[in-house]
DNA sequence: GGACTACTACGATAAGCATCGTAGTACGGC
DNA sequence: GCCGTACTACGATGCTTATCGTAGTAGTCC
């Protein structure tokens, strides 16, 4: 008993919502911050292992685990450990399953106006 | 000039953003409101045309006449004065042409949501 | 162990919002 | 013109939330 369970990368656990508690209308609200969809939108083009210090969000630090801590209670994001970072992925496979093709509409909503309104 | 415009059911004019103004934050924080997607359920189950005295809502008048306020400037919903009664539509062409997709899997996954939980 | 990095927790603040009650306006019918 | 119906406007209230700064914790590397 050195250690009684060292746990590793493992000892900060992050608690997240199980599929079925997931709620629409958390989720709608998740995603209506413009800050939040933005890097719902990074997370889906920039593959699904990003750390939160990869984003350079115009907020402090703050406010940036704020919004990580919103979307990942509301379900749409998936947090771990990993080393001193903290790596982030869309639940894809569990909004897919409760809500189909609603991830995808909406990145496709927030692509088009994004192509729209800024060039 | 017996009249100078009569106008009819149309002096209450009721101000509604143009298609291009519509943004997809606001719509999705529009639709994030439980009271505010039920009622959005109604209309596109119900046909386009209700009035607001049909929606039998959980609060009173002044915050039933709130939501169809936020529901309306958010873009989603369109409200015309038909004498005294107002009525309401959801705004499907052009959040079609906008988020092709969008309204229509938001309100599937509201019918899961509701079949999942509710029964 | 000590320094550095990455992220968090806590408290404060200011803005936003869902709700209500009351008072008021527009329209239709008598 | 008068009354009832349908909806609104305004002000108040209490809750939620986006933001910040500071202080702190967990992990990595030397």
């Amino acid at each position: 008993m050195t250690t009684p369970a060292p746990v590793s990368a493992g000892s900060r656990r992050l608690p997240h919502p199980p599929r079925e508690e997931i709620r629409l209308e958390t989720v709608l609200q998740a995603l209506s911050d413009p800050m939040r969809l933005s890097i719902v939108r990074e997370l889906a083009a920039g593959g699904d292992e990003l750390s939160c210090s990869h984003f350079d969000l115009p907020v402090t630090k703050s406010t940036t685990t704020h919004h990580f801590r919103v979307l990942r209670e509301s379900g749409v994001i998936r947090q771990v450990y990993r080393g001193t970072a903290k790596m982030n992925g869309l639940r894809t496979d569990d909004l897919d399953a409760l809500f189909p093709g609603l991830l995808g509409t909406v990145l496709d909503a927030a692509g088009r106006q994004a192509a729209r309104l800024g060039g």
